[in-house]
DNA sequence: AACGCAGCCAACCGCGAATTT
DNA sequence: AAAATTCGCGGTTGGCTGCGT
């Protein structure tokens, strides 16, 4: 009975550098896959799919971690899930260091927040006059501005301020009005227009057709020129990950570098890998990916 | 200084899909 | 073809941290 308890053993909680390790080199020699393996060898007492998710989210390379969202991010997060509603993996795989779990819990963050905002602002509208509320919303800006969305992005970049332009998003010309977060956020200690809280919100029913009301940083101009999506640093291409190029892209990922300036790598999880990712990768032998079996050429499929 | 609250994030769980036996 | 196993995703939770009162 203690036996078989003991051999049922499963670790849970915040892994140890130790764990990290092993993990590690269990990708080092087999590369990110038979995760359960690891489990049953004895490596680990984590289940196989604790070990997927600590090096999706927390160890895989090229990630952007500890890093708050940039406004690029933010923007693009929110018109992802305007499009495929919350198909988190989905998303995050047009976010170049950032997870699936980074973009639900940056979204769930904003929900949390603006659910707040307009439980704040309901609470204060109705102790206040309309007089109040028409005050507070002539001065926050609202942008009313067609958008270019379109699967051509060619010849499609905006040439005005703050119209977006997000190249494979399918759009018709629907109108977007965009909300600037930063003034609904900053505007919540003093005074809420509710008005624009539900604006927000209301991008969420389905039922708005002709109008899509969507809170957006209010930046001038998305300066990207981004190819949809991008490829996820995943097992897919994990190989592209540790190629000999591989240094040029370790510093920074360059669209988001001007914005977030964000160092790539587990900078926060341990001490042993979070000197800098050069170090990270000294402790891989050159050869390391040698045992693994290429991804399967698409073409053979 | 102490407390409460909100935000953030890592990790777990359940379920369905995909793959293997 | 069916059952078993593994994987991947989305939802949720709980702990830590920072900030305001």
């Amino acid at each position: 009975m203690h036996g078989k308890k003991e051999q049922e053993h499963v670790k849970k909680g915040p892994w140890k550098t130790e764990e990290d390790d092993v993990l590690l080199h269990h990708v080092k020699t087999y590369g990110p896959r038979d995760w359960s393996s690891i489990r049953s060898k004895g490596l680990l007492q984590r289940t196989g799919k604790s070990c997927r998710l600590r090096w999706v989210n927390k160890l895989r390379p090229n990630l952007k971690n500890g890093c708050k969202f940039a406004i690029e991010e933010e923007r693009i997060v929110i018109e992802l899930q305007e499009q495929f509603g919350n198909k988190w993996a989905k998303i995050a795989s047009y976010l170049p260091g950032r997870t699936d779990n980074d973009v639900k819990n940056f979204w769930s963050s904003r929900q949390k927040r603006l659910a707040r905002l307009l439980k704040t602002s309901s609470s204060t509208s109705t102790s206040k006059s309309h007089k109040n509320k028409a005050k507070v919303s002539s001065h926050v800006p609202t942008l009313e501005v067609p958008c270019k969305f379109s699967s051509s992005s060619e010849g499609e970049t905006s040439s005005k301020p703050n119209s977006c332009s997000l190249p494979c998003i399918e759009k018709s010309a629907e109108v977007i009005k965009m909300v600037p977060l930063q003034d609904l956020i900053t505007s919540e200690k003093s005074s809420i227009n509710a008005n624009y809280v539900e604006q927000d919100l209301t991008h969420f029913d389905q039922s708005y057709k002709s109008t899509k009301h969507i809170a957006f940083p209010q930046i001038p101009e998305l300066q990207t020129d981004l190819t949809f999506p991008m490829e996820r640093v995943d097992e897919q291409n994990i190989f592209d990950v540790f190629d000999p190029l591989y240094s040029s892209e370790f510093g920074m990922v360059p669209f988001f570098e001007s914005s977030g300036g964000c160092r790539i790598g587990n900078m926060d999880t341990n001490d042993d890998f979070s000197t800098n990712i050069d170090s990270f990768f000294d402790d891989f032998p050159e050869d390391m990916f040698d045992h693994i079996d290429p991804p399967a050429n698409p073409s053979n499929l």
